[in-house]
DNA sequence: TCGCCTCTTTACCGGCGAGTAACATAGGCT
DNA sequence: AGCCTATGTTACTCGCCGGTAAAGAGGCGA
């Protein structure tokens, strides 16, 4: 699956560890690494903008002020470059996860980083990627590939609800449907963000965990709630846009 | 925009209003719209099975068992199929505002309502074409109408929670952010439905306005809970797969 | 100076799929 | 019968785009 190519060719010198032969390998082999990642993000900001079919790998390259043979120098097909793109993003949620287990906190607060860590994944660059990556459009490989990392994900959240609710950090519910709509709307903000920026992908993650914890029904904190809310008959014409 | 073709082709016959000349006409009308609404819906299948761009129109025929020029027949282009299919989603989410108008129940009320139709519309067969109708593969005009009806909603969410807020039955927050989180969780079942239809639209839709509706922090009914998180230490490799 | 390796280009192929032209069939209406 | 309209079909066009072959261009070691 990944397809740099082997080392030295086949045999360059006797080895030499230390000092080097093959002097400016080592520095080759690093820009050789930039170029290829520049070539991913193209690829990402692209798919970003216009969809993945959308995006012909002429346009990615001419973004990067080269021709097609050499994005296909650096990825061995478009469908390569989707799946780089979805891993880049679904690796930040997967360190997230690992950074949020050794928090001594309730599994409320550690779902909460990670749904943090999250939006704002999802709000990078390559958030379009890792959340519209569709099996679809993938061969059975990858597909599988796709699903077992989103899975993974997916089981991450649930097991952190369940957590939660056991600790009594969580109010009861079902894991399955409550990772569903959580991952849900964080996914949603693909689609919306690149429209409307005027928040930083933080301040949206912050802002939807707030709602998250919080509910719609007001919390009784301010007396008893259902006697309070008044019945209001809504004058004819409301709904005018 | 809407392309029927329009009534008798000039002069009929001197009409006779009551007793129809053009006896049969009706009927025939009647018999043609009824396949055209059968093409859309097969589109709708495709487009949700396969996606928008890995579906041709040669496949949507073949379902109807029908040849490509049969389809050709009754739409002008493939973006119009879709555009058809989003429309016949976003209806159903526009009758749900409308009958919820009447309501006189607090907003919350209305807008649980309102979600619950939403739900459905979303897991219905339309549901993926019109989450999934992108701007990016629409014509100008298109994306604009589009843009348009999901606008509507959009907002037509935001006034309910602004309502909700006031009269009492929400919890104060941000309606436009706390809008893009709820109908984010909708929109995402068109990603997972088809894989797991476990739940109907219906439960699925009741599961979330519940979640919703609490949110995550326990409601304090059961005693102070703060108090009554117990941080544990998470075991090693705890996080397995 | 020569050969070799790395990187990039120019110039092409092949196929898929949207959309169309033109012809075939069927069922009235006159 | 003869015609007209609605409905389908067969058989095509044509552009786009993923992917590739093959040929430079520069550097570096021998």
């Amino acid at each position: 699956m990944n397809s740099r190519r082997a080392g030295p060719p086949s045999a360059g010198k006797p080895a030499l560890p230390g000092a080097s032969p093959w002097k400016g390998n080592r520095e080759r082999l690093r820009e050789r690494e930039l170029k290829r990642e520049a070539v991913i993000r193209a690829a990402a900001r692209e798919f970003n903008r216009k969809g993945y079919h959308n995006t012909s790998l002429d346009e990615i390259a001419a973004r990067l002020e080269v021709t097609k043979p050499t994005v296909y120098y650096y990825v061995t097909s478009k469908e390569q470059l989707l799946f780089e793109c979805f891993v880049a993003g679904v690796e930040q949620i997967r360190a997230a996860f690992r950074d949020v287990r050794q928090l001594m906190v309730p599994a409320r607060e550690r779902l909460n980083a990670v749904l943090r860590h999250y939006g704002e994944a999802v709000a990078s660059e390559f958030g379009w990627c890792m959340v519209r990556a569709e099996d679809q459009d993938l061969s059975p490989a990858m597909s599988r590939h796709i699903k077992a990392l989103k899975s993974e994900i997916d089981h991450g959240i649930r097991r952190l609800i369940r957590e939660g609710v056991q600790d009594g950090s969580i109010q009861p519910c079902d894991p399955k449907m409550t990772a569903f709509a959580l991952a849900g709307a964080l996914n949603w903000i693909a689609h919306w963000y690149r429209e409307d920026r005027s928040l930083s992908g933080a301040q949206i993650a912050e802002a939807f965990v707030t709602i998250f914890e919080a509910g719609l029904r007001p919390r009784s904190s301010t007396s008893q709630v259902g006697a309070r809310e008044r019945t209001r008959r809504r004058a004819r014409g409301h709904l005018r846009r």
